[in-house]
DNA sequence: CTGTTGCCATAACACTGTTATGGTACATGA
DNA sequence: TCATGTACCATAACAGTGTTATGGCAACAG
């Protein structure tokens, strides 16, 4: 299309985009903000992506990209389904470290966007970091359910929806005000979670009538 | 403020506006065409509302009436925590009819609209049936959990993160495509997360190593 | 009758995403 | 060297948005 080489004006439109999503939120990602602030006319947004829509999508690319791979990275907790654990802990990290991306990529924040091939290939490639956990773990015997399927979306839905209600300060009251309660209330979510989707055999020794009261408070994140 | 009788304006325009919700979806609640179909012009919404975020915290009160109301009919499910799973199934088939509602309360599809006093009573009210339950359960010895806002906290996000990704047709490929699909793995989420909650002596004599697999269908919702 | 108050229409303002018009810089071909 | 065409982009406009300043009309109070 273009020598490569010559579309400074399309990374400078990016980093810009980016800049004021991560310092002001998606409030500011209007076209003629970013244009300003990228140094350009409005026009150079419709040059280089299309249009809005097509900022955005390049934004769910670099967004997923950064979510992915946190999730590659994600270190396994102990206990069955530790790896599971471990990356719904990565993605609360990185969810509740980028807020305005996560409402971005998952808060339909900008009105009736679609997301085009480029944006649900970076957002499939996310996920099957989850996939390829679940799929193991069912591989290892560790799964009461052998639907991958099924158990990967009880997984997100549970830790979308946890990470959601704190990111809207959502939520009966007492969980929401602290970072730190939200912590342990992700911890026991998780751990009730475990236990209801392992395989019995991969429980550790039950503790009989062991009540997890709020005195429970993991080390969590 | 104003003698009770005269605000037949104030109907029209949030009877216009709930048409418009519930048959256009929310890109059509504009201020302009509210007030057409109210037939009024714009200003009747500054007069009666305040303004385009008092329109929206009125539908929010009319929303989480509506929702309240459905879950405190909620019929109890059998099992240990059967009302938690009855307004659980309840919550979910609200959602499904009232998408456009739901969104709006739920998805921030309003930019930056923040709920006002009466929209947070309301919201509040709606809560109070699921606190109610999660309390009863846990008179009952029912729970494996003691803090009340914990459990309510982690059950409201599994069946928040449960709704959303079907109203979104989001997750893993697959579970999202059909209706049926989704009511499968809806049970599925619940069995699993009550496993993990409700006390152990409150489970049914445990099956052993009968795997659940996706041949378990229970008539859901 | 006069003054006040409540309700509302017209028209405008500032903002949004988008695009028609036209200009400039550069590469290509004769 | 000159003509042509293409890629990029700025100006200015258009239609849409939420909001409000202005002013008019009707009903009620003194």
């Amino acid at each position: 299309m273009t020598t490569p080489g010559d579309d400074d004006t399309r990374r400078a439109i990016l980093d810009a985009a980016l800049n004021l999503l991560t310092e002001q939120g998606h409030h500011a990602l209007t076209v003629r903000r970013v244009a300003a602030a990228a140094g350009c006319s409005t026009i150079g947004v419709y040059t280089w992506f299309g249009g809005k829509d097509g900022l955005v999508d390049a934004l769910w690319v670099e967004g997923f990209g950064s979510f992915g791979a946190a999730l590659k990275r994600a270190r396994s907790a102990s206990g069955p389904l530790g790896r599971l654990v471990g990356q719904a802990r990565a993605y609360r990290r990185w969810a509740l470290s980028h807020p305005s991306h996560y409402q971005l990529m998952f808060f339909n924040v900008i009105p009736d966007h679609r997301p085009g091939p480029d944006a649900a290939d970076a957002a499939a490639g996310a996920y099957a970091s989850l996939l390829a956990a679940i799929e193991g773990a069912r591989g290892r015997g560790e799964l009461r359910h052998d639907d991958t399927g099924t158990v990967a979306h009880i997984c997100w839905a549970m830790v979308h929806g946890l990470v959601t209600l704190q990111l809207t300060n959502s939520g009966p009251e007492g969980v929401t005000d602290s970072d730190a309660a939200n912590g342990r209330a992700f911890d026991a979510a998780l751990e009730a979670l475990v236990c209801g989707l392992a395989h019995p055999r991969a429980n550790p020794p039950a503790d009989g009538d062991r009540p997890i009261t709020r005195a429970t408070r993991s080390k969590s994140v």
